[in-house]
RNA sequence: GGGGGCGUAGUUCAGCUGGUUAGAACGCCGGCCUGUCACGCCGGAGGUCGCGGGUUCGAGUCCCGUCGCUCCCGCCA
C-alpha cells in the first residue's frame, strides 16, 4: 500500500467518480458537530475533505480529533459540489472528497505561529524553519529556485559545458574577502580555508584541457551578513577556453533567459545593453547603477569654473541631479544630512543659491518649473559616489522606480588597478587575474591606472549579478601584475606558484563568469532578501537560530588540533 | 568597528502628554452546531510589557546599559 494515490491540488471536475486515497496536513478544520470539513493540504494544494457520520461514524470520530497541521490519510470518493457549493477561490473547487477512511498519521502540538499570518518575526520563522518552509511563500521560492537552476544546468550542458567539483578546502586567498578557517587534526597549528570561489581552479581545469567547466558552487566569506550576502552562498562559476569576452556575455544572456522562461516570467531582451564603467560612474555614480529611472547626474565643472560661487568655482567637480519636485527647508536639511553622511561637504539647492550664479551658469543648468538642482562640489569620487546614493534614495522615497520592470545591463571597461586608499599602493579593481585589454598588457607596469580590464559584471536593477573576467593566460603577464601589487618574486612563488607554473605550461586564452544564484533566485522571487529563496539561512548575526551553531567546543577537543583560545567564549 | 529601526499574550498588533485591574484579532482549551470553506454561536485559559539598572509618589511609557531581530555604512579580490 502506498500513503497515496493522488495529490490534493490535482482534482478536477473530471475526477469526480474516482476513488482516492490522499495523504497530507490538515490546513484547516470547520467542525460543524455533525458534518466536519477539512482541507487537506499537500505541495500541489488543498482540496476539502467531507466526513459525514451518516457515511462513517469510525472517520467522523477521527475528524473531531483533528487539529492544525495534523497529517492525515484519506480514503473516500471524488464527488463533484452541487452548484451553489462550489469554491471559486480554490483550483480543486469543484469537487471534494466524501471521506470513508480517515487516519491520523501525525499530530501536531499547537504551533509557535500561523503558517497564514503576514509578518511574522523572521527569527521565529528561522527557529521553527520547517514550519516555515510548509507556507506557500517557502514553497513557491524553494521550487522556483529549483527550476531556475535546472535551467541553468540544461542551458549549461546544451553547450557542452561539464560539471567539476573543486575543493570546498583549500589554501587561503592572500587578498579579499576574510578566510573562513578549517583547522586539521593531522596538520596542527595548520588551516584550509573554505573556497571563497573556485576561481583558481576552474582557470586550472583551463589549463588542463576541460575547455568548458561549470559549477553551483558553495562559496564562503567571513564578512556581515546582509540582504544580499550570507556567509555561505551559490554561484554558477563557469569558465571557458579559447574565447573572447563576447562568448562569455553571451552564454550569460541565454542562462538568465532559460531560467525566466522556465519560471514562467517575460524573459529580458537580448542582447542585453552595455555601459562602460566610466559611463555608468559619471552619468549614475555607481558601478552598479538602477537603470529602471532617469534622474542622470549632469556635469557642471565647465561652466562653474568661474562661477562667483566660490564653492563651484573652487571645486575640482561640480555634478548635480534635477529632480521632478520642490523640496521644503526641511526635506532640504534632510537632504543636506544624508549628503554629509555619505561623504560630501554639502548639498546645494539651485533656488538658494541662484543669486550667486551667472546667467550663463542659470541657463547653462536648465531646470524646469517645479523642479529642483542639486550640486555636490568636490573630488569626482566624493561627487560620483554623493550623488549616485542620493540618487537612489531619492528614487525610492519619490517612487520612481517602476517595480513592474526589470533592466538586465552589462557594465565593462574597468580599469584594472584602482588606488588602495589605506596603503597607497595598487590594488585590483576586480581580481588580480583579470586580463588588460588587448594590447594593454605593456603598460601594466608602466603605466597601472591607465589600463583597462577585460572585466564585466552583470547588474540587475541595481543589483550585482555576478562579475566575470577574461583572465590572464600567460605567466610573465601574470608576474607584471603581481609585481604591480608589490608582491615579491617570493611572496609570487609561495602565494601563486602553482599558477604561475601552471600557466607557463601551455594555458589557453580563457575567461569565465560567476553568476551569484542566491540573488538571481530573490529577485527572480520578487523576494527583497536572499534568506527567502534559502531553506536553511544564518541571520544577520551570523548563527543559525535552528541549531544554535555556531557552538563552543571543550578545550580536549580543540587541544587535539592544537588551538588554545586566548578567551573563553562569551556565553555557554 | 559605526549608525538607524524594532522588541507588549502562542502570533500579528493597539496602548495619547508617565496615573486604578495592560486590550483586540487570530491561535489554543471547553461546550453547542449536518453544507461550511478565514464556518458560526457561547464560555475560558493565557502577560516577569526582551533582560538589568536608574529617575519618579507612581514606568509598558522617560534615561542608561545589555541581549535579540533587522536595515545601512565600513567590509564583501
Amino acid at each position: 500500500m502506498s500513503w497515496r494515490d493522488v495529490m490534493c491540488g490535482s482534482l478536477r471536475a473530471e475526477d469526480a467518480g474516482r476513488r482516492v486515497t490522499l495523504a497530507g496536513w490538515a490546513d484547516t478544520r470547520r467542525d460543524h458537530g455533525g458534518l466536519v470539513f477539512v482541507d487537506l493540504r499537500d505541495h500541489t494544494g488543498k482540496v476539502q475533505l467531507v466526513i459525514n457520520p451518516e457515511r462513517t461514524a469510525e472517520a467522523a470520530a477521527v475528524a473531531h480529533e483533528v487539529r492544525n497541521e495534523f497529517v492525515l490519510q484519506a480514503e473516500g470518493e471524488v464527488v463533484p459540489r452541487a452548484s451553489e457549493a462550489v469554491n471559486p477561490n480554490l483550483p480543486t473547487g469543484q469537487v471534494e472528497v466524501q471521506v470513508d477512511v480517515l487516519r491520523i498519521l501525525s499530530r501536531s502540538t499547537p504551533l509557535p505561529f500561523q503558517l497564514d499570518e503576514e509578518g511574522v518575526d523572521e527569527g521565529l520563522r528561522l527557529r521553527y524553519r520547517w514550519l516555515d518552509l510548509r507556507t506557500e511563500r517557502m514553497q513557491r521560492n524553494l521550487r522556483l529556485n529549483h527550476v531556475a537552476i535546472a535551467a541553468i544546468r540544461r542551458t549549461m550542458d546544451e553547450r557542452g559545458f561539464i560539471d567539476v567539483w573543486t575543493p570546498s578546502m583549500t589554501r587561503g586567498t592572500p587578498e579579499g574577502a576574510r578566510d573562513f578557517l578549517v583547522p586539521v587534526r593531522l596538520q596542527p597549528g595548520k588551516f584550509f580555508a573554505l573556497a571563497q570561489s573556485p576561481q583558481l581552479f576552474k582557470q586550472l581545469c583551463m589549463v588542463g584541457g576541460l575547455d568548458r567547466y561549470y559549477q553551483i558552487a558553495t562559496c564562503w566569506r567571513d564578512e556581515d551578513l546582509r540582504a544580499d550576502r550570507q556567509f555561505e552562498f551559490r554561484q554558477l562559476d563557469l569558465e571557458m577556453a579559447f574565447v573572447e569576452r563576447d562568448d562569455v556575455l553571451e552564454v550569460l544572456e541565454a542562462c538568465v533567459v532559460a531560467a525566466f522562461e522556465a519560471a514562467g516570467k517575460e524573459p529580458p531582451a537580448r542582447p542585453f545593453p552595455r555601459l562602460s564603467f566610466a559611463e555608468a560612474m559619471r552619468r549614475y555614480g555607481s558601478d552598479k547603477p538602477d537603470l529602471r529611472f532617469g534622474l542622470e547626474i549632469e556635469d557642471a565643472t565647465e561652466v562653474t569654473r568661474e562661477s562667483g560661487f566660490g564653492v563651484f568655482g573652487n571645486a575640482p567637480c561640480v555634478r548635480y541631479v534635477v529632480v521632478p519636485r520642490t523640496f521644503s527647508r526641511g526635506e532640504q536639511g534632510r537632504l543636506e544630512e544624508l549628503a554629509k553622511e555619505w561623504g560630501a561637504k554639502g548639498l546645494a539647492n539651485l533656488t538658494q543659491i541662484a543669486k550667486f550664479l551667472s546667467e550663463r551658469e542659470l541657463q547653462a543648468f536648465g531646470v524646469p518649473e517645479g523642479s529642483t538642482a542639486l550640486f555636490v562640489a568636490d573630488e569626482e569620487p566624493v561627487a560620483e559616489r554623493v550623488l549616485g546614493l542620493l540618487r537612489l534614495h531619492l528614487a525610492r522615497e519619490l517612487d520612481l522606480i517602476d517595480a513592474g520592470s526589470d533592466v538586465f545591463h552589462w557594465v565593462l571597461d574597468f580599469p584594472l588597478f584602482e588606488r588602495d586608499e589605506e596603503t597607497g599602493g595598487w590594488t585590483f579593481m576586480h581580481h588580480p587575474f583579470t586580463a588588460a585589454v588587448p594590447g594593454g598588457e605593456k603598460q601594466i607596469e608602466s603605466d597601472p591606472g591607465g589600463v583597462l580590464g577585460q572585466h564585466y559584471d552583470l547588474i540587475w536593477n541595481g543589483w550585482e549579478l555576478g562579475s566575470g573576467s577574461i583572465r590572464i593566460h600567460r605567466s610573465e603577464v601574470q608576474q607584471a601584475v603581481f609585481r604591480v601589487m608589490g608582491l615579491s618574486e617570493e611572496e609570487q612563488r609561495d602565494k601563486f606558484g602553482f599558477l604561475l607554473e601552471a600557466l607557463a605550461m601551455g594555458a589557453p586564452p580563457h575567461g569565465g563568469f560567476a553568476l551569484g544564484i542566491d540573488r538571481f533566485v530573490a529577485l527572480l522571487a520578487g523576494e527583497p532578501d536572499i534568506r527567502q529563496v534559502i531553506a536553511f539561512p544564518k541571520v544577520s548575526s551570523g548563527s543559525d537560530p535552528l541549531t544554535g551553531a555556531p557552538t563552543a567546543y571543550p578545550d580536549s577537543a580543540l587541544g587535539d588540533l592544537g588551538i588554545r583560545l586566548v578567551e573563553p567564549p562569551p556565553r555557554a
